[in-house]
Formats: C-alpha cells, sequence, structure tokens
DNA sequence: ATCATTTTTTTAAACGCTCATTTAATTATT
DNA sequence: AATAATTAAATGAGCGTTTAAAAAAATGAT
C-alpha cells in the first residue's frame, strides 16, 4: 500500500539521474538537460523539485550519504567482535550496491568541489567526522593509543585512495576484491605497532 | 646570464597565478580574469601565451609533473638501499617545495577532472603508470611477488588519499608530519605479510 | 459514471548573465 | 620602423533560471 507520492517518486527518478548523468559528463560539465534528459524529462521540472542545479547535487549526496549510513549499519548489527566492527566501516564504503562507478565519479567529484561551496562543505565536514568518530571506536580495543591516530589516519587515508582511483579507472570495479584487500590492510595494522606517536 | 625571454616569463608567471586562483576558486569556477588578475594582467594576455584555458591548465599540470619527477629524482639519488628508495616516492611527494595547499587542490581537482577530458586523461595516465612502476620497482626486492600488488595497491592508494584529505582540510599542512606517517605504512607493509595473492 | 472546475505537473520559449575567445587598436621593446 | 606585448571592447555561445501557458490529474457535484 505504499501510495508514494509522486513528488517523492521524481525525487528519486532526478537523483539517479543526476548520479548517471554526472557520471557520464562530469560534475561541473553536466547541464540540467542532460539530467532531465535521462529520464525523459525536461530541465524545467528539475527547478520545479527541487529549486536549482546546486540543490538537485546537494541532494543527490545527501542521498548517497543516507546509503551509506543504513548499509554501514547493516553490517555493525551483525559484527560479532572489534575486528568485525572495523570491518563493517570498510565493508560499507565497498559494499555492491554503493561502490559503483556513478557513485564514486560523484563522491569524488563532489568533495572536490566542497571547498568551495558552505553547503557542500558542511554536508563533507559531518560525514567526515562521522567515519573519524566510527574510526577511532573501533580501534580504540584493537590498537593501543598511541599508534591509534596514526592507524585511523592511514586507515581513512587508504579508504579515499581507493574511491579516487576507481573514479579515475574505468574499468569495471569488483567490489569482493576491494574488501579483501582492506582486510589485507587492516591485519597489517593490527599485527605490527611501528610508528610515530602523536 | 641568464637572459630569459619574456614569453618564459609570462609562462611560469601565469602557472603561479592559475595554481594560486585555482586555489581560492576551485577548478572550474577560477576564470580568465580571475587568474590574470592574480598578476595585474588580463585575461586576454593568456590566450595570447597558452592558446586557451584548457591549454594553461594543463600546462600548469605538467608543470606539477615536472616539479614532482625532478624532485623523486632527488631522493633517489641519495638512497642508500631499497628501503630508501621506497621512501623516495613518498618523500617526493610530501616534499615541502610540492606539499602544499595550492599544489593538493589543484592536484585533486585536476584528476576528478580527467576522465572527462582526453588530454587531461592521457596526463594522468603518464603519470599513474609512472608511480605505478616505481613503486612495482621499489617493491621488488622488498616483498615477495604474491603479495607485492596487493601492497603497492594499498601504499597507492594511501598516498591519493593524503592528498585528497589535504585538499579538503584547509588547516596548514605539515610535510613532516605526512613524512612521518607514511614511513609508519611503509614499516608495517614490509614486517607483515599478510594479505590476498593476486 | 459524467462533466466542470480546480490543482498539480510539465513544457516551450524567453531572459539574462557569465565567461572564454576574438579583434582591432595601443603601448612597449628591439 | 618593425616587431612583440598588452589591452579594452566586442562577440557569441552556453547555461541556469523564470515565466506563462498547456496538459494531466484530482476533485466533487449532479
Amino acid at each position: 500500500m505504499t501510495r508514494k507520492k509522486i513528488r517523492d517518486i521524481r525525487h528519486e527518478e532526478f537523483i539517479v539521474a543526476a548520479l548517471e548523468a554526472t557520471h557520464k559528463r562530469g560534475f561541473h560539465a553536466v547541464t540540467m538537460s542532460e539530467i532531465a534528459a535521462e529520464i525523459g524529462a525536461t530541465a524545467a521540472s528539475i527547478n520545479y523539485y527541487f529549486g536549482s542545479k546546486d540543490k538537485l547535487m546537494f541532494e543527490t549526496m545527501r542521498h548517497l550519504l543516507r546509503i551509506l549510513g543504513a548499509t554501514h549499519k547493516q553490517y555493525l548489527d551483525v559484527a560479532l567482535d572489534p575486528k568485525d566492527r572495523l570491518r563493517a566501516i570498510f565493508d560499507a564504503h565497498f559494499d555492491p550496491r554503493f561502490f559503483t562507478p556513478q557513485h564514486c565519479s560523484f563522491w569524488v567529484q563532489f568533495w572536490s568541489a566542497a571547498p568551495y561551496s558552505a553547503h557542500l562543505e558542511r554536508l563533507h565536514r559531518i560525514n567526515q567526522s562521522r567515519v573519524k568518530s566510527h574510526f577511532r571506536a573501533e580501534l580504540a580495543p584493537l590498537v593501543p593509543a598511541p599508534f591509534r591516530e596514526t592507524m585511523r589516519r592511514i586507515l581513512q587515508s587508504y579508504l579515499d585512495g581507493v574511491w579516487l582511483s576507481i573514479a579515475q579507472a574505468d574499468r569495471d570495479i569488483d567490489p569482493r576484491h576491494a574488501r579483501q584487500e582492506a582486510r589485507a590492510l587492516i591485519e597489517l595494522v593490527l599485527s605490527g605497532e611501528v610508528g610515530g606517536s602523536n
């Protein structure tokens, strides 16, 4: 009985369209008409529903963040031990529903544009500190305090770097392999205890 | 007696201007006038020297890649053992002359735009395979073959990720700290030998 | 059910603005 | 006097947004 309002349907459609069109043409190059054409609509209707191009892009990013958050939660719910919980962060980012060329493209381009828009920057900061605090929490029982921040930054930079490289390489991506490699890194981080103090 | 031609002087000036202006306003948002204003010139003169905005940006990226290459070479020349040679890659990327907010901004934004321009994409591919083969070569005497590619990808993704995070955080950056952390990661990678086969 | 009426959704066309590029003229250098 | 460097102004294309009207859907009285 999901009597979906047409408004919600369009919202969803246009967000998917924005992801696809942005992937094809680039975050800044893509035009309203191209996005609209993706679902056989017209540029004006984007403004009818979203108000402006910027707002559509903003909502699209929020959409991604919602998916990521929900996916992460799913993995956390089935995690049995601290290591599982740490893995959950990577598993969420590398979930097949999420780890697609379209999403990676949009993600990377969005973040690289973030420093130049107050709204985008806010979204970025919120997400960044969310991920950061998750990493900290999961590392706490696994890594002694002196190394913890170093390890966290290594893991987090690695995570970002993988997305960046996926956004650039156009070959099709393999979520399973990405996870596997993340686990290798986790093992490294938990096994050795080298590194600076801070 | 460096009787520099005015053409070379302007080239250099405009490239520096492009870096600065791009850092301030963003890769796509920045205008010819803004770049020119950076050195008290006018937009038209950019075209006089470079032909177009795209070409200026292209040359600016090449400029960065030249610096990076030269810096890397310097570090390689004083490297004593394999581990030093591996460190040299990070040391070059994190060299104070290179590891600045301006450069990181430009770098990240340029790469995120690369998939949508044939010229930029080519530059990216060239650089990417250069770095890749360096990593491979330096890891060869240090890491047994089965783990080598995994380790390389971890290191390389990490490297990209650090740049990405620097481009976003506006706090001033600390090359020394970045190097130190890179060394911690190198130690991890060389100590442990976990991970998938491929 | 049917038809008129109101509301919602969609579009085509116009608007206005920004910006890269071109042009033609001016200034500086050789 | 000739060439190189620089600029102001003109050009024109592209695009997001607005507007006003059309089309579609919902409403409700008969």
